[in-house]
DNA sequence: CATCGCACCGCAAACGTTTACGGTGCGATG
DNA sequence: CATCGCACCGTAAACGTTTGCGGTGCGATG
């Protein structure tokens, strides 16, 4: 199962199996296609220990992501979706995804650190940013190849691709209030996570543009869970002079809300104009249908494995792309959960 | 960085530093201490592919999942659980979990096949396990230390971890008889995944010991997703002598199915009772409750961890427990989706 | 015929570990 | 004082690759 028996029963050197397995021109074609075929044969594949020992690259790309269910950040399909983007990349480079989940009981820093240091991968991608995240400087310290999905605040240049929170804050405060809201209340996390801040900070500018005072009482911060949902609208429907809608940072809060609204009598939409983040499988299957943004998070993959690839030496010219800081669109699909106040 | 230049600069030999950080008893207490100090200095932590070719095994565990998003057997925060009990007992053992998913465009035989031939990993975690499933032979075949996440009828012996669907069918269909239910639909799966043919085998022998006649007509497949659950429940609406109840192999199903009797007019719940299989965050805060059954993922995940080391040589002792096929109980939670019919 | 170039291949070092083996020095024992 | 045992440490081989370097043989060229 090594080169060396494979050699052996080929009568030639290892180096020679070497150079034709990985299709070197200094090696004469006919012996190539028996190497191949007793490579096959046989079953041979190239042992990875021994292979990155030498070249000093694993060909693996890490992916990290938290497990922690009740602060997740996104939905039920988000990430293996986004993984099926990355593999379609990465298959063309013969290069493996690995993922790398951060336990609920782990520092994520630390965690990083770990992979890192045990020089486990070529590349690494991080998901859940923080505002403040020392893994970015850390990264860009050690000089390891990353790409981030979320903005932070923190260190140097790097990679980076994110949705277009500003862009959907903005969007959704003027189409509440073209439909006669002034009263649009926020459902955000209470997680550091660096969404969290540019998603209100958005908030805040679009309700000013619209010459709406920033009410701090309909502001409320939570889980990113369904029970989260239930937990803020439940705070919300004590607030006196209650608002008219609500701008989720995730949409799985919407199931918590309606859940919490149809015990108090109300009926999501009609009485309370809803708005989330992104299009989960299920916004269209709700009742109201959730208006929300559309995205294409296989395509989001796609760009993530590019932009890492950029930042690669070794694929630097096939991807010359530089740092790559892009904030992706998101297109807002109309639902019934928005109606025209009193309409 | 390398196991050399720490040794040069405390005038040892590297093979006294490796002694010393493996823990070996014939090294002196003293240099032992500056070993260590001098490696957390200098942030030295072994290379993994050094490691690896020396010991021949990697210390990595894979954890296979599918990315396809239409037949998905679970979503992101299923595993998220089960990653978190599987890395809790990893922890204690210095083992990494890497999880390998599988993208929709690959053969799931392929990418087991790939995995193990380039010696990645020192065991495996599978799931999705089909009914006839080629890589629970293959990895018999191969030697492999391997559970599975699911039972199969593939090949010889094998350690795996499974829920009980047996349980689930028995008593939702138990439970809806008692409320008056005869004529009771199945929404099962598409995919070749054996859950797919036990639970219908299971809800036909349920409805058997109760004396009801098995109608092909009010079982139906589809995709596992809420899409799949509104196309399922389209289906049915037209089925003459229309069901009372339904009973469904995936929770994700009930949203899209709560979606299309909203539209026919009728009321999940009351006019179609509805259970659904595992207890997903948001079953709760669905409009009816829905009725569903309990399950610690976590646990199950630190089983699955357990039955994998009990297989794996290095760890056989330490966990003696043979070969492990388990069905886990799942608890019913009442919610209000299934009341009793007409009252 | 001598020389050159080239296609092809073998040799051996190197990547960073772990570990069996042997060697050193010292205190204790006879 | 000779010897033994032991604690500790250095040496070097080995894991499976890749790759620079050099060598062989052959056809072509002068």
């Amino acid at each position: 199962m090594s080169i060396k028996e494979l050699a052996q029963r080929l009568n030639v050197s290892i180096g020679t199996v070497s150079r034709a397995l990985n299709g070197r021109a200094d090696v004469n074609s006919e012996t190539r296609k028996r190497v191949l075929a007793a490579a096959k044969a046989m079953g041979y594949v190239a042992n990875q220990s021994g292979r990155s020992l030498r070249q000093g690259a694993t060909n693996v790309i890490g992916f990290t992501i938290e497990t922690n269910v009740e602060t997740r950040s996104q939905g039920d399909t988000f990430f293996m979706s986004v993984f099926d983007g990355v593999q379609k990349v990465f298959a063309r480079h013969k290069l493996d995804l690995v993922v790398l989940p951060c336990s609920s009981e782990d520092d994520p820093f630390d965690h990083v650190r770990r992979v890192v240091s045990r020089q486990f991968v070529d590349g690494l991608i991080i998901s859940a940013t923080q505002r403040n995240d020392p893994r970015i400087d850390f990264l860009i310290e050690r000089g390891i190849p990353f790409v981030a999905l979320g903005r932070s605040q923190s260190g140097g240049e790097h990679s980076w691709i994110d949705m277009d929170f500003e862009g959907v804050a903005a969007g959704a405060v003027a189409r509440l209030v073209a439909r006669g809201h002034r009263r649009i209340a926020l459902a955000n996390t209470a997680s550091g996570i660096n969404l969290s801040y540019i998603f209100e900070a958005s908030y805040r500018r679009a309700l000013a543009s619209h010459g709406i005072a920033y009410d701090p009482d309909i502001v409320l911060r939570g889980e990113i869970t369904e029970r989260g949902g239930y937990q803020i609208c439940d705070r919300l429907l004590a607030v006196a002079d209650r608002p008219t809608a609500m701008l989720l940072v995730n949409e799985n809060l919407a199931i918590g809300i309606y859940r919490r609204l149809h015990e108090a009598g109300l009926r999501p939409g009609a009485d309370m104009a809803i708005i989330g983040l992104r299009q989960s499988p299920q916004a269209r299957f709700l009742a109201p249908t959730l208006t929300c943004h559309r995205i294409s998070l296989h395509d989001v993959g796609v760009e993530l494995a590019q932009a890492l690839l950029a930042g690669m030496p070794a694929y630097k010219d096939q991807y010359p792309l530089g740092v790559v800081q892009k904030i992706w669109p998101m297109e807002l699909v109309p639902g019934e959960s928005d109606p025209p106040l009193g309409g």
